[in-house]
Order: C-alpha cells, then sequence, then structure tokens
DNA sequence: TTTAGTTAGTGTAAATTTTACACACTATAT
DNA sequence: ATATAGTGTGTAAAATTTACACTAACTAAA
C-alpha cells in the first residue's frame, strides 16, 4: 500500500481487545481511527511501546488513556510479527486482552489523539477492522474460551454482585453456545467458590434472582496446586 | 549490571525452548555462551528477528542455525518484555517452544558463533540460566502441559514409530506424575487415531512391543469440529 | 533346555461426572 | 385477580474415570 506518509523503521506496539458484558452480549471496544493509514476505519485501541515501560506497563497505560480505567483484568495472548501487518513499516504487536466490568454508555471518551470516538460493538456483529485486527480478535476469542474453563476470568466482566443467570448468558456469550441451566447451576455451585448473599436482584418487574460474589481466596484454596498457566 | 559492553538501543528478538525425548526424559537444548554478557552460562538458543523476516520466519531460521534441522513443530507461547531482562539495551522477545524428534547425541554442533556448544539437558537438572532465561524455561513447561490435553503434540517427540509405553512415558515426563498403564492404552486407543502397525519393536533384551503410528488425518476428521487454538 | 528376569498386555467393578429433561413458585404490572 | 416472565429445583440414565493384579511373551544366562 502507498500512502505517502513517511515510514519507519521498526516499532513496537501493543493492541488490545477490551471485552465487556451488557444486556447479555459479549461486546468489545473499537475505536475509529482519526489518522492514516485506516483513517476513519474500525479498530482495536493500540499504541507503540515505550523505550522505558514494559510491555505490562505500555499495556496497561493504553488501555488506562482510552478507557480512563486501571486495575482491570488483562492478559497477553499472542504476538503478531508478519512483516507486512503495518503499512508503514515493521511494527511486531503483543496482543492483549482487557476483561472490564462497567460499561457506562455505548460511547467511550477517547483520550488519545489518534481515535475519533471509541464505541462498543457486539461481537457478532463487528465491521471490518484495520491492519489484521480481525485475525487479531478471532484469536482473542479462541483464547478467552479456553481460558474461561482453568481460569475464573468470567467474573471479571460481570458486576461484583450478580445472579446465577447473568453468569450463565456470559458463559454462553463466550463460548457461544447454549448451556442447560440445572447442570449450569449444579456445577458452578459444587465449585463452593460462590457466595450465597442475602440480597436480591431489584428493578425488575418478575420474580427477583438471588445475588452471588465471587469468593476469590476460597477459588484460590481450591485451585491451590493446580496450575493456572 | 555494567559491563563496559556497547549498548544498543531497542531491539527484537527470538528465544527457542527446544523439547527432546530421550530414554524416558524430557529435555532441553542448551547453548553454552560465547560472549559476554552471561559468557560462559548456560542460555536458550536465540537470535535478533531481521527487519525483513517474520518472527515465524526469524524462529524457523534460527532454529535452523542451531540444529540444522526443519519442519519441527513450533509454537510461540509468550513475549517477555520487563525493560532490564537484558543487560545492554531494551531487548523484547517472543519465545517459541520447538519440538524435535532426533536426538543422536548428547551434543548438538551449533552454526553460530554465540555459541560455544549445544547440550541437552534433563529437565530435572538444569543448571542456572543466563537472563531470564530460567523464567522462560518454566513457562514453557506449563504452556506445554495446558496443550498436551488438547493438542497432538506428543507426537512431535517420538519417532514415527512408537510403542504405548513411549508415549506414556512421555505423558509422564511432561506432566510430571505417574499415570495408569491401564487406563492410559484405554483412553489413547479409544481416540482412534493411533494405528497399530504388524510390526514390533527390535533390540529389546524383553517381550518387543507393538509399534503404533499417529494418523494424523484421522485426528484432523475427529476433532475437526473442535477448537484448536 | 531350563530358569530367572523383564516388560507387554489385558478386564472389571465401583465411583464420579455428565447429560437430558419439565414444572411449580414468586414477584410484578395491569 | 390475573396475566406475564423469569427463578429455582431433582432424578434417572449414560458416559467417563478410577483403582487395581496377574498372565503371556520374550531374552539372557546358566
Amino acid at each position: 500500500m502507498e500512502t505517502g506518509l513517511p515510514k519507519f523503521d521498526s516499532a513496537f506496539s501493543i493492541d488490545c481487545v477490551i471485552f465487556g458484558f451488557e444486556a447479555g452480549e459479549l461486546k468489545v471496544l473499537l475505536i475509529e481511527r482519526n489518522e492514516d493509514p485506516f483513517k476513519d476505519w474500525w479498530a482495536l485501541p493500540g499504541n507503540l511501546v515505550e523505550n522505558d515501560e514494559s510491555i505490562e506497563t505500555a499495556a496497561t497505560r493504553i488501555l488506562y488513556e482510552l478507557t480512563g480505567l486501571r486495575d482491570m483484568h488483562m492478559e497477553q495472548f499472542h504476538t503478531f510479527g508478519e512483516i507486512h501487518r503495518h503499512p508503514l513499516g515493521r511494527v511486531i504487536t503483543v496482543a492483549y486482552y482487557a476483561l472490564i466490568r462497567i460499561i457506562g454508555q455505548k460511547e467511550v471518551k477517547p483520550v488519545t489523539q489518534y481515535a475519533k470516538k471509541a464505541f462498543w460493538h457486539a461481537i457478532n456483529d463487528l465491521p471490518k477492522l484495520a491492519f489484521d485486527h480481525s485475525l487479531i480478535f478471532d484469536t482473542s476469542i479462541q483464547k478467552l474460551r479456553r481460558r474461561l474453563s482453568y481460569q475464573p476470568i468470567a467474573f471479571e466482566l460481570l458486576p461484583e454482585k450478580f445472579t446465577l443467570t447473568q453468569l450463565q448468558l456470559l458463559y454462553e456469550a463466550i463460548l457461544s453456545k447454549k448451556l442447560d441451566k440445572r447442570n449450569f447451576r449444579k456445577k458452578m455451585l459444587s465449585y463452593g467458590f460462590l457466595k450465597e448473599l442475602d440480597e436480591k436482584q431489584k428493578g425488575v418487574s418478575y420474580r427477583a434472582a438471588k445475588l452471588y460474589k465471587f469468593d476469590r481466596r476460597k477459588y484460590n484454596k481450591i485451585f491451590q496446586n493446580d496450575l493456572e498457566g
């Protein structure tokens, strides 16, 4: 691709697939690019890694710049290093996924200059993405699915207090398949790391469901001898 | 660490954890470094990524330079990007594991200049490693264990024809635990992707075992609908 | 050829886990 | 009071996993 833009030699970046869960749907935060290349395209938020920061730090910073949020769950899942994945030069990128809890509104105010705006998109209805970001996204979903079975990542996407139905809907969204209600509940409760609260859902126009909390201490106790990697 | 060596700005490398299986033991190929920093230390083979090659290509090249082998199974498993992981400057490294079949001798003739020699080391008896390579190795083992349960990686480490006992010993070595012989065989054979040959082990001073082959075509057919990532 | 030594190869019963499946209860809104 | 919508619950069958020990086959040495 000939863009007329200045080329650069070689660089190193982070791209983030930011997942959120709302209204029974799994969503991803995309930015609309403000700059060439791929001006006006949707893309995963990302940026270059500075020389004086680790890639973890860079990922945290980039996420903060975009969402204003810190301390969310993040995990590296793959590094993409095709030569021509960026039209302006060699850019190797480490991809992270991030799981965030609060989805205030459809639009998020990005703090960076290269993004016009940021929107939540349902994962089953994504636009075409800039660069190789569609590949990066597809890879992220696969990793997420796999990790769901051996890491307590679902609770990073739910509010602190949640109902079993919400938890099940989230599992179904990530795995992209229906699960049996009774079996799901039986299984989840059998682990012993869900704490039933003396509280119920509010503001619903039907029978309110019990609320639960994820008890990380118990989780760690139960799985302390298992490998997590 | 002050070494007096020239510093460089920022670079990008590949490090490889090369696994082999011999005499019932899982082994890793380490090089003895010929250059500072960490001269005379054992290290994982690795090298810088050139600007005109993808990271996959670089990994393949580096592996070839060290072992003279091509077409072995390789897979990326993590990227290490702490700022000070390399004493001479910023080096971000993508770590791959490689699985290789033939272990001719204890020593491998490396083709590169920075390695004095290369030796197979039993994974339970590793020396201290240069840089953050011990961490990289530990991570590789965890990933290997996890992937063993959903990818047919064991067969990359065995000769084309193998006995069930060899296969079991390999599983035990990777998982670092004993398995029940009858249950292991029952399970493995039940998958249907092992082909029993009309041939037996040779050169053993006891009852020779049947040889089996991994039938990749059948494997793919059986697992075509499952995700592999 | 006999014997000792070594690994190969095999089956079953019990326990556990997974699956399939449907209806009464509770709360709200009208 | 009644219609509506989601909550919450149990059981039986099937499938999978686990625990467990001896005979068969072959080689090597006597």
